[in-house]
DNA sequence: ACGTATAATGCAAATCTTTGCATATGCAAA
DNA sequence: TTTGCATATGCAAAGATTTGCATTATACGT
């Protein structure tokens, strides 16, 4: 199976752009070279990217999935839900934990984009500032 | 704030199912007692119990999120993406995984039912027996 | 090149979820 | 009780995603 004209155009499009960007944000950036594409084309076709291991697909707590390249080295994030901010950390600082899991259950973890959610530094200090306050 | 009556019927329910239930499944077994409500109403209850920490909302690969009640122990899962299969870990095996991150980036975890995807030991032999077989 | 099988695509409809706005409801102060 | 405020709800529309089906493109063996 080759790759398709449409996947051609989102890994070009990720690999440019280098950030989470939302299907309807590849939709639009494609157009201008595939202009009768189809939303739901680009939906099948990140889908079999992601099941490619190619792309990681993710809920950051915006409304919408976004899709990342994974070409370069594994990474996750920490997403705050007060202030939006978005943090990432290695693989480094997982690996052993999915390594654990992995023994325990001999299960094969293929999540490659791991998303927790919490309370950034500063906001956790703001917490704190409106609680002396008062 | 007060508890609502829609609040209070999907506790109910959720507690009474004790299970993951879909926004839809959620609606349908609510509409029992009351025969008026709205998804929509629905939706933004099981956001507020969500937010409150009592509900834990998560996407397990079928194409809807999932609720649960949170008041018993903390659990995860492991999900298998060829046979779908769910298997439930213990807060214990994820504790210090959380601890290390939340120490080294000053970040709060409020990620409370995680969901990893992968193979499970039966797929995976699957996998290798095909193999053999050629 | 030809015919066939497989995979990709477009399109429309279905499904899932969020949102804006008007109304209703509960709570507390007056 | 009445008033005022904050929150909850219904409704409809918008937005996000999936799916069924017919069509088209691609690969592969002849
Ligand atoms: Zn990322
Ligand atoms: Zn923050
Ligand atoms: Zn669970
Ligand atoms: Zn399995």
């Amino acid at each position: 199976m080759r790759a398709s004209s449409v996947e051609q155009a989102i890994l070009e499009t990720l690999s440019k752009e280098h950030s989470h960007l939302t299907s309807l944000q590849v939709f639009e950036e494609i157009r201008g070279r595939l202009p009768a594409v189809n939303q739901s084309t680009v939906y099948r076709a990140l889908e079999r990217l992601v099941e490619q291991g190619v792309v990681s697909v993710s809920d950051m707590g915006t409304h919408a999935a976004v899709y990342e390249l994974l070409t370069d080295g594994r990474h996750h994030h920490l997403v705050c839900q007060k202030c939006r901010r978005v943090m990432t950390i290695g693989h480094e600082d997982v690996q052993s934990f999915f390594n654990a899991i992995q023994e325990k259950n001999h299960f094969q973890i293929v999540t490659n984009h791991l998303i927790l959610f919490g309370i950034c530094d500063n906001c956790q200090e703001n917490v704190e500032n409106s609680r002396a306050e008062k």
